[in-house]
RNA sequence: GCGCGGUUAGCUCAGUUGGUAGAGCAACCCGUUUACACCGGGAAGGUCAGGGGUUCGAGUCCCUUACCGCGCACCA
């Protein structure tokens, strides 16, 4: 018996050396596995984001995956698990920004864009290393060999024909249109990456001058010298008689031309029942503009700065220009009422920056465009298609009422960035000339445009252009589409609907079969992990203290798909203790047998009670349902096998003869299938302990057969 | 406002197609008999949020109320 069985399992001692062990043995990579294997399991690791380290979700998300690579691939699958890290475009570059301003007192203007990439591509190389040792730490048994970047070379070029591709279909289109504005960030952000915050704000009810004869309310005074209309609902009896007229107004000393429309949108019982209309500073506003036919005079800037007025309110911020202008107001008697409400205020996800609308020239995604080559169905169509018809599934089956609803009501998406860390768009300006293409067209004075495209526009093509897409590779033939996309719920809309459509539009088929959506990790409490209340749990401090191991088995058991759950050091405490359970069986099996009591055709009533309860877990297994397999297995081996069939063998084991003999060979078998199903959730101790087992010629236990 | 979850033992949570309510932790009693004290044995603990319905039978299905959480929209 080996000696290290004497003293309790320490899993900092054999965590790498196994981990190591693997990676020599070449198993992560589907090509070296051993015998026949036709069919192929995939899943692509979503890839975290290159902005620092990862958190206690990765290490859910990590452990999931590799459970379900483990298992198919001891059932005999040709696995690949590919592994990458995503450029996290505007994360990271905000992320660097920051300390190089912390640091240096440098704005990236200062460094110029490409000292400042040089920067950002270090600190991305950098957290890259960090991000994969964390995830080996962990025991992903993912193809180191494949690994890719949503950045990289390749990838570039999956974008860039991705780009093409839309544009010369005119899905791509370049538009003046009311964006989101990170005025802090610099850039325009997609309307998923707005977080909205609630505010105490107060809801101002005026007249814009003596003789106008509506009142209307806001929570933005100073928006309101970029007013062109005032709009009622037209049925409401007491405007109607005004709609149509027009006034030439001075409002805190900025001329404004007012007319009174009638539209179907206005809420009669909101307010005074009347809006004032800001083109270009309010999305609905736009939209009324564009059925009125009305100008979009801009009066707020990039810098969230008044754009208008003379010195009393040009070039002050917005803030200062709504007390100006409250303040005019009351010196008027125009002011009939403040209020305090609660107001949802719109801030950018990465900066913190209020957005502003404001109309810019942008690319967007047409999401509503009629495709030819896919018999006229738009973008959003080939969004539905798949759910509606079952070919893809989201597990919970929940979340699918969230994603319709999300798509059905789904707006063009805005795809170019003012930022320098991205895939380049692939546009060239000469003059009035636009060309669309990797490179300008000839050696003349194309200009490429400065702008970068939203990160998950790359991100959203990960299942196929880590594959070699647009190559047609044997890996794409093999592993495309995938089985299954394991990922948090907060991105179903951001990256799981954005590979749905970039899947179907480029590849006509789908990125993958099932979408396994799994909860928030919280601390103990309930609170989400975060830096401003230093509650995270670093999943390198949890395997160092207690062995991956169990970190992994205490994220795992009693979490169903799509629930949050709440993890603490007692939980993980648990399971390392269950760690130290299956070492001191397997001492005890040890002491008590030898290589001649492995016997291969043993079948009695314990062996058949432990193939129905192997059976059994199968079945969660096949069904996603790991927080149920985990447990059943943890309550065999522990209450079961240990607290019940050990101690009964006791008795028999002493008094010898034939039924000891049989015993033996019982424990043993039993063991190793305990062993085999064990292996997926907490795999480093049990491909520890399989190489002292009895059983001649074993393999790795990474590619033993599974039971049942 | 619309939608989606949740409410089960003191705490944290499971509970698959409806079929006698489960686990971990904590608390209680007993135990050091070499696999393991990172342990074992034992006992205790629940109107499954409230109300109504379907059913032979409901934690599970339907309706409804309350509270908690989340998403979307509004945010004039």
């Amino acid at each position: 018996m080996n000696d290290k069985l004497l003293k309790p399992y320490d899993p900092k001692t054999t965590e790498h050396r196994i981990y190591k062990l693997w990676e020599e043995s070449g198993f992560f990579n589907p090509d070296n596995l051993p015998g026949e294997r036709n069919k192929a399991f995939t899943i692509m690791m979503p890839p975290p984001n290159v902005t620092g380290v990862l958190h206690m979700g990765h290490a859910l998300m990590v452990t999931l995956e590799d459970i379900m690579i483990r298992y198919k691939r001891m059932q005999g699958y040709k696995t690949l698990w590919l592994p990458g890290t995503d450029h996290a475009a505007i994360a990271t570059q905000s992320k660097v920004e920051k300390e190089i301003q912390k640091k240096e007192g440098k704005s990236r203007h200062d460094l110029g864009r490409e000292e400042m990439l040089k920067r950002i591509n270090e600190f991305a190389k950098q957290s890259h290393d960090t991000i994969i040792s964390q995830i080996k730490v962990m025991g992903a048994s993912c193809d180191w060999s494949r690994e890719a970047f949503t950045l990289d070379a390749k990838r570039n070029l999956a974008v860039n024909t991705v780009f093409k591709k839309m544009y010369d279909d005119g899905l791509i289109y370049r538009g003046n249109r009311i964006v989101n504005w990170d005025p802090k960030g610099q850039t325009t952000i997609s309307d998923d990456e707005i977080v909205y915050e609630e505010r105490n704000a107060k809801f101002y009810t005026f007249k814009y001058s003596k003789d106008f004869p509506i009142s209307i309310s806001t929570t933005r005074p100073e928006t309101k010298v970029g007013d062109v209309a005032v709009a009622v609902h037209p049925d409401d009896k007491r405007y109607v008689q005004f709609v149509g007229k027009e006034y030439d107004l001075k409002f805190c000393n900025v001329p404004i031309h007012i007319k009174i429309i009638a539209d179907k949108e206005v809420d009669p019982a909101f307010g005074t029942g009347a809006l004032g209309v800001t083109p270009a500073h309010s999305m609905i506003d736009w939209e009324m503009a564009d059925r009125h036919n009305l100008p979009r005079p801009q009066v707020i800037n990039e810098y969230a700065k008044m754009s208008v007025g003379k010195e009393n309110l040009l070039g002050k911020k917005t803030t200062e220009a709504r007390e100006i202008i409250v303040e005019w107001l009351r010196s008027q008697g125009l002011l009939e009422k403040e209020e305090e409400i609660k107001q949802n205020v719109a801030t950018a996800e990465r900066t913190g920056g209020i957005i502003e609308p404001l109309p810019k020239l942008q690319w967007f995604i047409n999401v509503n465009k009629p495709i030819k080559e896919r018999n006229n169905r738009t973008l959003k169509d080939l969004m539905l298609e798949p759910l509606k018809n079952g070919d893809i599934k989201i597990i919970p089956d929940y979340f699918s009422k969230t994603y319709f609803h999300w798509v059905e009501n789904l707006r063009d998406w805005c795809i170019s960035r003012q930022i320098w860390y991205g895939h380049r768009i692939p546009i060239w300006y000469k003059g009035t000339e636009i060309y669309c293409g990797s490179t300008a067209p000839d050696s003349e004075e194309w200009k490429q445009d400065e702008d970068t495209l939203d990160t998950w526009f790359s991100s959203g093509m990960w299942t196929f252009s880590t594959l070699g897409w647009p190559e047609q590779t044997k890996d794409l033939e093999t592993y495309h589409p995938t089985d299954v996309l394991e990922t948090g719920y907060e991105i179903l809309f951001s990256w799981v609907a954005r590979m749905i459509l970039m899947t179907g539009y480029n590849l006509n088929t789908i990125p993958f079969h099932k979408v396994y959506l799994h909860g928030t990790v919280r601390d103990a409490k309930g609170r989400k992990m975060s830096k401003s209340l230093n509650n995270g749990i670093d999943p390198l401090d949890i395997s160092d203290k207690f062995g991956a191991d169990a970190g992994r088995m205490a994220l795992v058991v009693s979490t169903a798909p799509g629930t949050d759950s709440k993890i603490s050091e007692d939980k993980i405490k648990g399971y390392k203790n269950f760690a130290n359970k299956i070492w001191n069986i397997t001492r005890f099996i040890l002491e008590n047998t030898t290589e001649n009591d492995f016997k291969k055709n043993i079948q009695n009533k314990l062996t058949r009670e432990f193939d129905e309860i192997a059976e059994d877990i199968t079945k969660d297994m096949e069904n996603y349902r790991f927080h149920l397999a985990s447990e059943k297995i943890y309550q065999y081996v522990w209450h079961r096998f240990a607290d019940e069939i050990i101690e009964e063998s006791k008795e028999i084991l002493k008094n010898g003869g034939e039924k000891a003999e049989e015993k033996k060979a019982t424990l043993i078998m039993i063991w190793r299938n305990c062993l085999k199903i064990l292996h997926p959730f907490i795999p480093y101790v049990t491909e520890e302990i399989w190489s002292m087992l009895p059983g001649k010629n074993k393999k790795l236990l990474i590619v033993e057969k599974w039971p049942s």
